[in-house]
DNA sequence: TATGAATGAGCGTTCATTCAT
DNA sequence: TATGAATGAACGCTCATTCAT
């Protein structure tokens, strides 16, 4: 077997080993030592392997995102409000299944550095491209750019998410306060 | 000294210790150990008056932000986006100062359970409160509730702090790009 | 209320509240907390009561074994091991609830000072004479000492109970271990 | 260095470092904090050695208990109370220097599981073993099993030493209570 | 690449006991 | 006697990360 295969397969096995382990016990609980011990490789392997446990993260949820973004990339462009929430809910439901994976999105939404953009950065940036691109052709307000409108449309994600978790709002479901909020920001009187 | 005294005394200590080390060395920097041998106190005590160092953050970080609410509560109506974002840049610049900070106070944002709503948690409410009078007041869009107005406002703000750390979009201006959402959230065409 | 009343009262409250958690707990997870809190009193006033927890523990066990002592003084002196057997069984069950009761009566069966032999050392005195006295009244070995011959009742008894806690023995009834005992050292042949 | 011989070396620095703190301190002042600084490895690596504090005192006093099992196993068989007694006393003695060192040794005198049998707990089997093989073979009663026969010299050493940490009878000699014991034990009339 | 023992700083915790009021 | 905040010395533990082999 060629050395790149044996790399990749290592590697392959670490990212298996990594999401068995979140299907039982979530992304908090993970643990370098029993994702090893599944893989059957040892703990120095790991860290040859990823910079450490949070670039393993930004692949495993960067990977979930990307899914996503995959499924509404080839839907046509939304014509209303309604449509294009629905577009969004799945990421924002998978964001909201532990705060542990909001909290890892948050650190990583934004790169350290230009030379080391993650996973998931890049999904916020491809999100926003195809956020944009929406907005653009669809029928909602032009007196601002597309772009800025997609990271209107970000911060108003994130402040539904987050407020999911806080128990002072909980009342209200985060479908329809992504709704309140797309349509207040997209369609404004 | 009354009991009660006793026990103020000996909390306020402690902040105290905690607030003198912070100052030389950060929030991050802050040790347990340290907070309780400058204050003079065994280490249980710590625990008998904070249930966790989280806790003590929590306290401490609360009451930076609700020394910046006291100030602005004072102000005069703003009567245009730059004297409220004026308004808002002390408490943004604060949320800056350190990414661990800011880590801290998304945090804390929401609360787990409605019995223990922290410092922080409580300061977003405020702070809702505040913005939402003023944008009832003052010469902003009325097609929405002032709740929801203040409510963007705060994921702007997020948004805006995030994007800060974020080496991608390191070369606007904070300020500059609050500007922009402000004025296309609350004047929109 | 005279003093003395109020005095005697407290240490009661102390006492039932200890003896409830017990109930409900075991000796082990006994907590000078639980027990003050229950009681209704402060922390403080149980060391006013007791010297130290162990001083409890000892009030406590002791009472009970002084409870089995009281009922077998007045069975008539046993007249094979059989009889004498039954005669011990109830206190040894009581040392093997809890292997945490039986460290704290090893613990007491010997006073630190003779100005402060506890109550657990009492019913070991009292043991021995009880037991002393059966041996001297009833058919059994009369070459060594009444009091001897108790002390080895005593040793034995401590080893059956120890081999029950032990996981290499537990095989062999804590009954029958006993019986073995007895026979070989009341009716050597 | 192979990673066995590796491990095994820390292992064995921890051990003496443990071994000369309780040379100048005793067993009871024994403190893990010291143990690591004196063996020059991290905590964390003494955690990984023994699963907790009293796991390193079971090796200790068990591997010091034996130390007089290879002694006394290369004896000759003991023709009398006499040489019997001579050989039991260098451990009896160990067992008597500190009351901890004795509660220690009760306390892991029994295994909570079988797949957990620790140091002290085998050599109670062993001294067993030796004892039983000597009474089998030498001029002692026969009536009933050498293996019986020693369990009771088991028994009436605790005996002898929970009396010598016993101040209602603390006048007689260790030694002349075992040899009482022992000469009602195995040579009755 | 792979190994896996070792690292290490510090948090959280314990809880009987003390002492100033 | 009663109060209860404060004590304090360890222990146990964590667990991502490093490094010599």
């Amino acid at each position: 077997m060629a050395v790149q295969q044996r790399t990749l397969k290592t590697r392959a096995k670490l990212l298996e080993a990594a999401k068995g382990l979140i299907e039982t016990g979530g992304y908090e609980a993970l643990r370098v030592e029993d994702v090893v011990r599944d893989a059957g490789v040892a703990k120095g392997t790991f860290f040859a392997h990823f910079a450490d446990k949070d670039a393993l993260m930004d692949q495993l949820i960067g990977a979930e995102i990307n899914g996503f973004l995959d499924q509404i990339s080839e839907l046509a462009t939304p014509q209303n409000i309604d449509d294009l929430l629905e577009a969004l809910m799945p990421s924002l439901l998978f964001m909201c299944q532990e705060r542990f994976v909001f909290d890892v999105i948050l650190r990583h939404s934004g790169a350290a550095a230009n030379d080391k953009i993650g996973t998931i950065a890049q999904t916020f940036m491809r999100h926003g491209a195809v956020v944009a691109r929406w907005l653009a052709e669809g029928p909602f307000r032009k007196d601002i750019s597309p772009a800025l409108l997609a990271e209107g449309v970000g911060a108003f994600q994130i402040q539904a998410v987050a407020l999911k978790f806080c128990a002072m709002h909980n009342e209200v479901e985060l479908r329809e306060r992504m709704r309140t909020y797309l349509n207040a920001w997209l369609l404004p009187t």
